[in-house]
DNA sequence: GCACTATGCTTAACATGTTTACAAAAATAA
DNA sequence: TTATTTTTGTAAACATGTTAAGCATAGTGC
């Protein structure tokens, strides 16, 4: 050998980029049937487990920004899976449902979606799954 | 409390998504003064450290796919930072080199880079930040 | 009430992510 | 050699990521 390859392999960023496309390259695999993108799923997915709520809570727990939020927000709509209504207390704020298309479609495919990572943490083994997402959650507390 | 979030913190997509932002977020803000996106730093990076290299090859060292480093080069060619000939040998091949301003560019920012990432793995501290690459390590092995 | 600031969301602009199709060159089979 | 397949990279189309600006409503201090 001639030349020493980058230890791209010691690169926090680099195995953050590559771990999460090993675990949601499956589930787009999976969702592209319903035509529904990893975000539009993710999205759906809170707004059902949460019942109604506002597009900047959404945007904390599905970890998209604002402005992501609102073209997802509008095609998920315009695909009849979700309501939005404005907030007759304050008129700034919108409250979003998920609609009885959108609760079928869940219906559908949040089996398969968990067996993919159940899948995964089985290849790992639950202690190293559980303590990657330790590590992880720790170092995304770091510094609030 | 009236209700219950959802577990979102033992969502490994969720988790690695706040993990790349947590990491990320610092060195696009490095980055913007020099008017490169964390992308283009990637690709300047490796080849920087590859010499003459081909795009198939950095594609799989940045973790980008072909279609986006197609762009990316393009761009990077525009700001004079790297340069492509054509490979005599196999004329569908290129080869990328970086050119004295992007060595310029990386002497510029690579230290103050470097520090983001080692403070991160001091505020983490490096038995777990080593943990950490470990665990993401293994989970991008599986079933190759 | 009025000015000022903060909040919730949208729009716009540009860069990348993702999939599919495509073009050119090379390798392989026949 | 010719036909077929594979490899390398690009183009196009649509979705999201990211930043900055804008707009309407709420809150605050006066």
């Amino acid at each position: 050998m001639t030349k020493q390859l980058p230890s791209t392999d010691r690169s926090l960023p680099i195995a953050l980029l590559r771990a999460r496309e090993r675990v949601m390259g499956p589930i787009r695999a999976l969702l592209s049937d319903a035509d529904l993108t990893e975000q539009q799923w993710r999205v759906l997915r809170v707004v059902q487990e949460s019942g109604d709520i506002d597009p900047t809570q959404i945007s904390e727990q599905a970890c998209l920004l604002l402005p992501s939020l609102t073209r997802i927000l509008q095609k998920l709509e315009d695909k009849g899976l979700i309501q939005r209504e404005k907030d007759q207390m304050d008129r700034r704020r919108q409250i979003v449902r998920i609609t009885p298309a959108g609760e079928q479609i869940i219906d559908d495919n949040l089996e398969a979606s968990l067996a993919v990572i159940e899948n995964t943490r089985t290849k790992m083994g639950a202690e190293r799954y559980e303590a990657l997402l330790d590590l992880l959650n720790e170092l995304n507390r770091k510094g609030d």
